[in-house]
DNA sequence: ACGATTTTTTAGTTTTGTCTAAAATTATTT
DNA sequence: AAATAATTTTAGACAAAACTAAAAAATCGT
């Protein structure tokens, strides 16, 4: 695996989140992802075809080829291991590890990371419920929903949260929902898509539709894991 | 504190490195331990003039200012705590965690560093030795000098040794010497330079010119730390 | 379908950090 | 104290990654 430029693992990764939800991406969504130009965005793309990393045709979008995703899978996997290891060992909370991880994911040490990796336990999600890619890059796909999907009376796990503010943050620790948390729907509000959820077996409380969007979650059908993940060799 | 980039960063470190030896430092010797060419480390001079960070009349080499030791300081803080990290939490060896934290030590997040500082139970020196500064760049200066130098029967520790390979750690590991072990010279021949040293009240052995030369010492006149330095809050 | 709008690309600059080759300065030697 | 040698600086170029402005292509609305 060669060595790519910092800002060259930016774009990577930016157009391996941004295929997540649509199949191809375009010139203006990857511009307005990063921050940047798109005349910036048309120039990269170009190196990165010359790199073999996508699939590019002039005014077509772009696609990560199976070499592109294989990258990217190696920045988020040290993004979200590094992100583990400042919210577990160094005590960061919640919101701020994105921000760091950011600038240490460039640091691109093989050894460095697999030792990180072993160093934490082999985490299988980062503090935000996102799944961390192996060593050879695999990733743990959940059937994860979003919280406003979620059917009414069925059990679930918050597998992760999309936004990342302190704002959410202290909202949810107000309501004490967190990774792990097991819920269940007991009413939705058609009004203003509201809901009433209940933690346990404790009284019921609302939650907004502005947070119920934000959250995902994992239905437990049978009981599945508490959340928790964490495996020592 | 403003920010510098990688580039700016490593011209800095190497000033101030080189500083430690000879009063000023020279356009070739610069040019040399960062493996460039003079012309493109006068460029760089030029800029780190405008930034105050070093002070430079043409021809006349440079020195850091106050500022330009901060900064020094503060790069170094973060190479040595890492080096730290690798070695002691996921066990780098000792020639290894000088190269990763080349590339750890441009991550210049404040409250990173701080909170690994802490992780780490505030260490006061890395794995070869050198003190780390602490939050406000302050260094603990200790007297050391190399071994070569060493009186005869003088019991000191072994505080740095300034070769990093894999083939002095294991010369090193065979005669079962390291940072902290106590030890004193009993013979020195002048032919070859070698000397014969003796740990606690083992039988003496031999060491060579080139060995001594990389070993520093402090010596114990009383009695002082076994060198193993470590504090927890 | 065709003109208007939006999107994308091209062309030409800029900044940072590097380089080579040549000029300027300092140091050394006889 | 010249002449020579070594060091340092200047001048001009280049590559990476960004930008602006303008041209080209695709899409949309009627």
């Amino acid at each position: 695996m060669l060595n790519y430029s910092t800002s060259e693992e930016n774009y990577i990764k930016a157009i391996f989140h941004l295929q997540r939800q649509e199949g191809t991406v375009t010139t203006n969504e990857l511009a307005n992802e990063l921050k940047t130009k798109p005349a910036s965005v048309t120039d990269m793309m170009k190196k990165l075809k010359v790199k073999k990393l996508l699939h590019y045709q002039p005014y077509q979008g772009f696609r990560l080829s199976n070499e592109g995703s294989k990258v990217a899978l190696g920045i988020i996997r040290r993004h979200r291991l590094w992100e583990y290891f400042l919210a577990e060992k160094l005590k960061f909370s919640w919101d701020e590890v994105h921000e760091v991880a950011e600038d240490l994911e460039h640091v691109s040490n093989k050894k460095l990371i697999d030792k990180l990796d072993e160093y934490l336990g082999f985490p299988r999600v980062d503090p935000h419920g996102d799944p961390i890619p192996d060593v050879n890059g695999r990733i743990e796909i959940s059937k994860k929903i979003c919280l406003t999907e979620l059917a009414l009376n069925i059990p679930a796990t918050v597998s992760s949260v999309s936004d990342q503010s302190s704002e959410i943050l202290e909202l949810m620790e107000h309501k004490k929902i967190a990774i792990g948390t097991k819920l269940e729907v007991k009413k939705k509000f058609d009004f203003d898509s509201s809901m009433e959820v209940r933690i346990n077996r404790q009284p019921a409380f609302t939650i907004s539709r502005q947070l119920a969007e934000n959250i995902f979650v994992t239905p437990s059908l049978s009981s599945l894991s508490n959340g928790e993940g964490k495996r020592n060799k």
